[in-house]
RNA sequence: CGGGGUGUAGCUCAGUCAGGUUAGAGCGCCUGGUUUGGGGCCAGGAGGCCGACGGUUCGAAUCCGUCCACCCCGACCA
């Protein structure tokens, strides 16, 4: 992707400004006593929580669930939340983003003329205003974009534009899941790009493409871009990028020797026919008594999978459709979606096959009629498969593609494995599990075409802008960074995203000078421009220690009779177990020093 | 949408199979005392429409039915 932006040359292109070099100033938080703090922390693991993430943000009190995939954010939690946004918008900023705000109630109108209240019609939440007029929460918001351009950009002198904001979108999700990995509420930070021509875009790519991986960086969280789907987005080229966990709901595929890396939508990779130096044998017809599933009939047989070609069934908008691909392989239905270009894409059950008409476990293209074929183009290339022979309990040996039977799609419909070879440098590559922490698509003209946004250039000529738009899931960039930093005891926030610098546990504090001497730190340290949160609760060492490490601040000050005997303050860092004593004047500076 | 699981105190859970005084424990919370370096100790206390509705029964947290909510798996393949 480097490459990509040395090839581009943009004479506009100066609101791409340089990235940030320095790390901005953070947000800094009044101090905080936790006798005061508002929300608590829970000394066992709330049953509805299995990750990591979910299990220490609710202990640690810093979010709360209030329906499935909805979340309340407590003070500890928003700050984190602030921080994130902090440095995104600082990000954003510097590579020449305007902010603004957007509405989450959108009129259906809006969605009807992008065509999409059909296209995302099972995730809208929809709902009527007292005299009856439609709405829907915003799942996403390129329709108000455009709505935005026109009434602002006229001309290709305006452009290019980036604008962006940080806000809600609502997302009827079918199963929300992992705490807050996939929410139905959840805020976003996406920005939109309006160019002049595919270069332009290509440009205005390149520059989120470089400002995400920074991001992600600053957030410590570790992620990879691997090619990706653009769904219900539609446009060109998308990238997602992904932090890797077993928790993870996407699957990739990642090849160890080169740099291909995808999702498993949209995974290309290397198929070998397995029967090619065999002659095209006559066609017989078999019983096949009760053999419906691929590996029974292979057995039944006594030939490999790969010797057979399976028979399966979608509704696509409505219409049924035969897909034909080898026995050993799956659909991958992204890929399919694609190729049909098709909006609903519905698996035919069984039961659903034998009313429609066709023979479920023994359906074959061969003789096939009156339904679409699609076939994977690996089985055209195969000889002599066994496929359905369309009459109950019977198969076809030798069937042959061109002789036998010909499909009205011939494409790669075919889902990658573990092992499947990489499509660039024939490696077996690697499955994996990941989480999507954001994803960049070139939308190219298709919302500027539908929706008129239009611009005259130079020679006075009405031009569709060029878009691109580009998504960041705060909550789940949240859940990702407790996910890559945390141990058994608690979370280890990056020193960035910490709410509070320090954390001081005073340790019986009626004892003379402790409590004047933990005040007197927490005031310097604050008067130093440091974020402190003292625990003043009347609670055992104990409590406090485990506290502490639960909720994950970058150094812990321990003020106790037992170090001021010694004149001294205990500090540690969250990252490492051994503490050390300092003394009393000095802490104030030592602790600074090591933030 | 399919499959599995769970709903009893703020949290974690007993009790339900086999119906029967006033529904329990631990944690948390309140009061008092004690203790003080890794989730102490003692005493007292508050806190429940047993997810909702309907049914069976003399009697329902418990049995039956319907619904709702939440969690997990799958959207897997003739």
């Amino acid at each position: 992707m480097r490459a990509l932006l040395s090839a581009v040359h943009c004479p506009l292109s100066s609101i791409h400004s340089p990235p940030l070099t320095h790390d901005p100033q953070p947000l800094t938080l009044s101090p905080m006593r936790m006798s005061k703090l508002f929300s608590k922390t829970l000394r066992e693991d709330p049953t509805e929580a299995e990750t990591p993430s979910h299990r220490l943000l609710l202990r640690a009190g810093m979010v709360t669930q209030i329906a499935a995939g909805i979340y309340s954010y407590l003070p500890l939690g928003w700050t984190i939340i602030r921080k994130i946004q902090d440095i995104i918008r600082k990000e954003m900023d510097a590579a020449g983003g305007q902010e603004l705000q957007m509405p989450s109630v959108h009129p259906i109108a809006l969605w009807k003329a992008s065509g999409r209240d059909q296209l995302m019609k099972d995730i809208l939440f929809r709902f009527k205003d007292k005299r009856g007029r439609e709405f829907v929460l915003s799942p996403t918001h390129e329709e108000i974009t455009v709505e935005l351009f026109k009434r602002n950009v006229q001309s290709y002198r305006d452009m290019p534009q980036l604008i962006y904001q940080i806000a809600a979108k609502f997302r009827d999700e079918p199963r929300p899941r992992g705490g807050l990995i996939r929410l139905r509420q959840f805020i976003m930070k996406d920005l939109y790009s309006f160019d002049t021509d595919s270069a332009g875009l290509d440009a205005s790519y390149q520059t989120m493409f470089d400002a995400y991986q920074r991001i992600f960086d600053r957030c410590s969280v570790p992620t990879i871009p691997v090619l990706a789907d653009s769904g219900a987005m539609g446009g060109t080229d998308t990238h997602e990028f992904i932090y890797l966990t077993d928790i993870g709901e996407d699957s990739l595929l990642l090849c160890p020797k080169c740099d291909y890396a995808a999702n498993a939508e949209v995974a290309a990779f290397v198929k070998e026919p397995a029967h090619t130096d065999e002659d095209p044998q006559p066609i017989e017809e078999v019983d096949t008594p009760g053999q419906k599933t691929i590996d029974d009939l292979a057995a039944f047989l006594k030939v490999p999978a790969t010797k057979t070609c399976k028979a399966v069934f979608y509704l696509a908008d409505g219409e049924p459709v035969f897909i034909a691909i080898r026995g050993d392989m799956d659909v991958n239905e992204a890929k399919l979606r694609n190729a049909l270009g098709a909006t609903d894409l519905i698996y035919m059950a069984e039961a659903q096959v034998e009313k429609a008409g066709f023979v479920a476990g023994s359906a074959g293209a061969v003789g096939l009629e009156g339904v679409k074929i699609i076939a994977d183009e690996l089985v055209t290339r195969e000889r002599n498969l066994v496929a359905g022979a369309n009459k109950p309990n019977k198969h076809l040996l030798n069937t042959n593609y061109d002789r036998d039977w010909k499909a009205d799609v011939v494409t790669d419909i075919a889902l990658a494995r573990e092992g499947a070879l990489c499509a660039q440098c024939r490696t077996p590559m690697d499955l994996k599990r990941g989480i999507e922490m954001g994803q960049v698509f070139k939308l190219g003209t298709r919302y500027s075409e539908t929706m008129g946004a239009y611009f005259l250039d130079a020679e006075g000529k009405k031009q569709p802008a060029v878009m691109g738009s580009y998504g960041i899931g705060i909550e789940r960039l949240l859940a990702a960074v407790v996910e890559a930093n945390h141990d058994e005891n608690g979370i280890i926030w990056p020193p960035r995203l910490a709410p509070y610098d320090v954390h001081i546990v005073v340790i019986q504090p009626d004892k003379p000078g402790v409590r004047e001497t933990a005040d007197e730190l927490y005031d310097s340290l604050t008067a130093d421009g440091k974020a402190v949160l003292l625990d003043d609760r009347d609670e055992s060492p104990g409590v406090k220690f485990k506290d502490a490490d639960l909720l994950g601040m970058p150094v812990r000050a321990t003020v106790s009779p037992r170090n001021l005997k010694e004149g001294a303050i205990e500090v540690k860092l969250r990252t490492v177990s051994e503490s050390k004593l300092i003394p009393v004047d000095e802490s104030p500076k030592r602790i600074a020093d090591m933030l």
